[in-house]
DNA sequence: ATGAAAGCGCTAACAT
DNA sequence: ATGTTAGCGCTTTCAT
C-alpha cells in the first residue's frame, strides 16, 4: 500500500480511502491512485485491515459439518455460500465425522482466524465449551440439531414428527413388524428419530422389539449390514425406516441382495439424488437442505448485522414423499 | 496477549514463545502463561501473527470448485480438506458454476485473506491474469481442467482417452449411432470428451451426426430435454454417451419415460452413487474424485513447503465399469 | 481533500 | 530464560 501511495504520489491515508470507497478523494487523485493499484497487482490484506478497523470483522465464517462429501451436507453447504456470497462473505468449511475431539479442533482453528460467525452440525456432547465464544461476539448458529449445555440459534428438522410418520404411514400399510436402522444415539437428530419411531409404533399399538432395532449405524456399508441381519431374524420385519440418506441406500442394497426390495416396505430419512429412480422408488421423510442452510445463514448474519434478537429456534417441517417403496403392503 | 502477559506477570515475548510452542521457556513459566491463557480465554490470532512473521504463511488455502453440492466436486473437496488438515490448514471454498467471473471474485477475496495456495476447477477462458499470483509466490494448481494461457501444476483425467474408450466398448456391442450429451465446449474437459468421442467414432468408421450431439447442456433437466429430442430424431441412436454425471441422470430418466432403458445402451462420464442399483445398472467411465483431489493437494502442498520442481502435469487414468447399461446390443 | 502519526495484535531481533 | 522495542500492512484520529 506504501508503494501503491508512492507511485500516485499521494499519502497512506488516501490510498486506504480509495481502496475502502470512502468519500473524501477527488475524482482525479482516486483515479491516479486505482492506476498506480493496477499497476502494480496491488491487492488489499483484509487481514491486517481487520487488525486496526474500528468494526472489526474479517468478513469470512466457518461451516462446520458431518462431510462436506455427504450430499444432504453439501446441499447446506452451498445454500450457506450462496447466502454470504450476496454478502461478500467467505466461508471456511470442514468436516468432522461425528468427532467431537475434530468439532473442537475446527472451530479452535476458526477462531484462530477471527471468523465472523459460525454455522455448525454439532457432534459434541456438550457445547458449553462455546460459550465465552458467542460471550466475545461471535455468532453462532446450530443447524440439524441442537447444542447441549448451551442455548443458542438453532434450525432443526422436525425429526421426531418425520419419524413417527413415517412408522404411521406403513402402519396404514398394514405394517406392524417395522424394523429401524439409525446412528448413534448420541447424536440428537439419531435419537430423536428413534424416539419418533418409538411413539409411532406405540401409535400402532406395538412394542418395540430390539431384535430389529440396530443404532450405532456411520457408513452403507455398516447399514447393508444391519439391515442384512435384520432380515434373518427368525420373526423378520415386513417394512424398515431408515433413518438417514447413506443407511436408506444400504437397507435397499441388501433388500436387493436378497430379492425382497418388492415385498418389503422401505421409508427413508432424508430424500436423495434417485431415490425417484430406483425400482420401486424410494419413499422418503424429506427435510430440504438448501431450506435449512439459507435459514440458518439468515439467523446468523441477522446477528453479523447487529442485531441482538433473543435465541431462535427454527424447526422446519419433513414432508414424507410417496414413492413405492413405503407404500408395499403387508403380505398376508 | 497483552493481557495475558500481565496476568502471568511476564513479558509480551515470552507469551508468543508458549503460544507458539517455542523454546526457551522455563517449564514453570510457560505453565503460568498457559495458565492465564486459559483464564482469560485467550484466542491466538493468527491473522495478526502471520503479518509478522518471517514467514508469512496463513495456513489457508482457497478451492474454487464448479459447485461445492456437486458429488463428483465434494468428494474433490473432502479429499483436499483431508490432506490440508493433515498439515493443520484451512480450507476455504466456493463455488463459480461455470462463471470465469465468479472464478476470479473468488479467487480474488482468497487473494485479499492472504490464501497460501489455491486450487482451481477452473471456469474462465484465460488465466493469465494469475501470473502476477504465481510470480507473487501464491502455489497454485489446476484440476480437472488445465489453465489456459498460463503454464500450472495440473491434475486431470485422460477425457480424450475415456470418452475414445466408451464409443470403442459402445462399438464392440454392436452400436455405430451413439448419441452424445455433453457441457458447453468451452469448458476444456468437455471439448476433450467431445473430441474422444469424435475419434471412437471415427474408429469405428463413423460420421458423427450433429442431430444426435448436444452440448452446452449444464443441468439434469437440460440433459433430459436433449436426450428426448434426440431419441425423437428421425433415425434415433441405438447408445448415448453422457459426458457428465448428472448429464447421466437425465439420460437415464428421458429413456425411463418412454421405457427404452433396456433398448438403447448408455455409457456415462463419471460414476455416481446409486449407478449400480438402477436398472439396467449405468456403465460408466470412472476417475476418481478423491485421488484426483489428493494428487492435487500433493502438488500444492510439495510448493507450499518450498519446493519449486518445474511444473508438473499429472494426468490420471479412466476406468471402463461395465454394469449392465454399456452393454445393451443393438437390436437386430 | 489530504497527510502525519499512532496503534491494532503480533513476531523477531536484540538486549540482558 | 526473559524483557524491550521496532515494525508487519493497515485504519483512524487529528491536523492542515
Amino acid at each position: 500500500m506504501l508503494d501503491v501511495a508512492a507511485l500516485a504520489g499521494v499519502g497512506l491515508a488516501t490510498v486506504s480511502r480509495v481502496v475502502n470507497g470512502k468519500t473524501g478523494v477527488s475524482p482525479a487523485t482516486a483515479a491516479r491512485v486505482q492506476a498506480a493499484i493496477d499497476r502494480l497487482d496491488y491487492r488489499h490484506n483484509v487481514n491486517a485491515a481487520t487488525l486496526r478497523r474500528a468494526n472489526p470483522k474479517t468478513a469470512t465464517i466457518g461451516l462446520v459439518l458431518e462431510d462436506v462429501a455427504n450430499p444432504f451436507m453439501s446441499a447446506l453447504h452451498r445454500a450457506v455460500e450462496d447466502y454470504a456470497r450476496a454478502r461478500g462473505v467467505l466461508v471456511f468449511a470442514g468436516s468432522c465425522d461425528e468427532d467431537a475431539d475434530r468439532e473442537r479442533e475446527l472451530i479452535s482453528e476458526f477462531r484462530s482466524r477471527r471468523v465472523d460467525g459460525i454455522i455448525v452440525v454439532p457432534a459434541g456432547p456438550d457445547h458449553s465449551y462455546l460459550l465465552a465464544e458467542v460471550r466475545h461476539g461471535t455468532a453462532l448458529v446450530f443447524v440439524d440439531r441442537p447444542p447441549r449445555f448451551l442455548d443458542a440459534d438453532t434450525v432443526t428438522a422436525d425429526d421426531l414428527g418425520g419419524a413417527r410418520a413415517a412408522v404411521e404411514h406403513l402402519g396404514r400399510h398394514g405394517h406392524r413388524r417395522i424394523g429401524f436402522l439409525g446412528a448413534d444415539v448420541s447424536i440428537t437428530t439419531a435419537d430423536a428419530r428413534l424416539r419418533g419411531y418409538t411413539e409411532g409404533l406405540a401409535a400402532l399399538g406395538v412394542e418395540p422389539d430390539p431384535a430389529i432395532v440396530r443404532t450405532g449405524l456411520a457408513s452403507i456399508e455398516d447399514a447393508e449390514e444391519a439391515a442384512a441381519a435384520i432380515l434373518r431374524d427368525h420373526d423378520p420385519p415386513t417394512a424398515l425406516l431408515s433413518a438417514q440418506n447413506y443407511f436408506t441406500v444400504g437397507a435397499v442394497k441388501a433388500l436387493r441382495a436378497v430379492g425382497r426390495q418388492r415385498e418389503i416396505a422401505v421409508v427413508g430419512y432424508d430424500d436423495f439424488l434417485l431415490a425417484d429412480m430406483l425400482e420401486p422408488a424410494v419413499t422418503v421423510i424429506a427435510h430440504d437442505p438448501v431450506e435449512i442452510g439459507r435459514a440458518a445463514a439468515e439467523l446468523l448474519f441477522r446477528r453479523l448485522d447487529g442485531a441482538s434478537p433473543p435465541r431462535e429456534h427454527v424447526v422446519l417441517p419433513t414432508r414424507l414423499v410417496e414413492r413405492g417403496s413405503g407404500e408395499i403392503r403387508v403380505r398376508r
